[in-house]
DNA sequence: CAGGATCCTCGAAGATACTG
DNA sequence: CAGTATCTTCGAGGATCCTG
């Protein structure tokens, strides 16, 4: 058994997971990271989301303590988000510096 | 200019992410980064996840380099795979460290 | 045992139009 | 500007049956 159990099965981690599993969750998350910004200036950073889709990622993740909305619909991170902000990132950076060796992997043994 | 422009818009990373994203693919990454397991070992072990979507995971798994079948159906994770663990075993102590607080957060202000 | 093929459902997500 | 409401499409994914 490891410690890795938190994943398999019917668990809540794999439950608060797919909370950020969601795509748009994740680059919201790191559009928040990056400073507060207010609704239209989100969706232009981000690019490519419509508005139902920021309005109801921004939702989900108010309801999930993970963001906050300030005066004139702006909207940052809560100290709980902040924390997601880490390993977040730390999948970020791994894309980043991996991408390459997926699409090596891609044409070659794919 | 963040350095997390690497997430927004359109950029090889969020492509790269989506990979990562689905959800079946962080528990099968998880699960074979516990050891290597056969496929109905896998499939025993994570529990609630059809034939249909282990098989097609690993497929892309494999596809993208990140997992490798050996004799007897029995799957490992590649180098990549590996490194791919790290990122993702900090999400998953954050989603463990953090699950209570998230339903607080959601019968409370949510 | 480890899949492949097929059918079907259900919800995610875009498009569009309207509102305070 | 910052949403809400509705309609519709599209594909993820389960169920079931078949195969080497």
């Amino acid at each position: 058994m490891s410690d890795f159990d938190v994943f398999l099965a019917d668990c809540p981690a794999r439950t608060t997971l797919s909370l950020v599993g969601d795509s748009w969750s994740v680059v919201v998350i790191v559009g928040l990271g990056e400073r507060p910004m207010r609704y239209t200036d989100l969706r232009t950073r981000i690019g490519g989301i419509s508005k139902k889709m920021l309005t109801q990622t921004l939702r989900r993740l108010s309801a999930n303590g993970l963001v906050s909305r300030r005066a004139s619909a702006e909207y940052c991170l809560t100290p709980l988000g902040e924390s997601l902000l880490v390993p977040v990132r730390t999948l970020a950076r791994w894309a980043e510096e991996h991408t390459e060796e997926l699409l090596a992997a891609q044409d070659g043994t794919g």
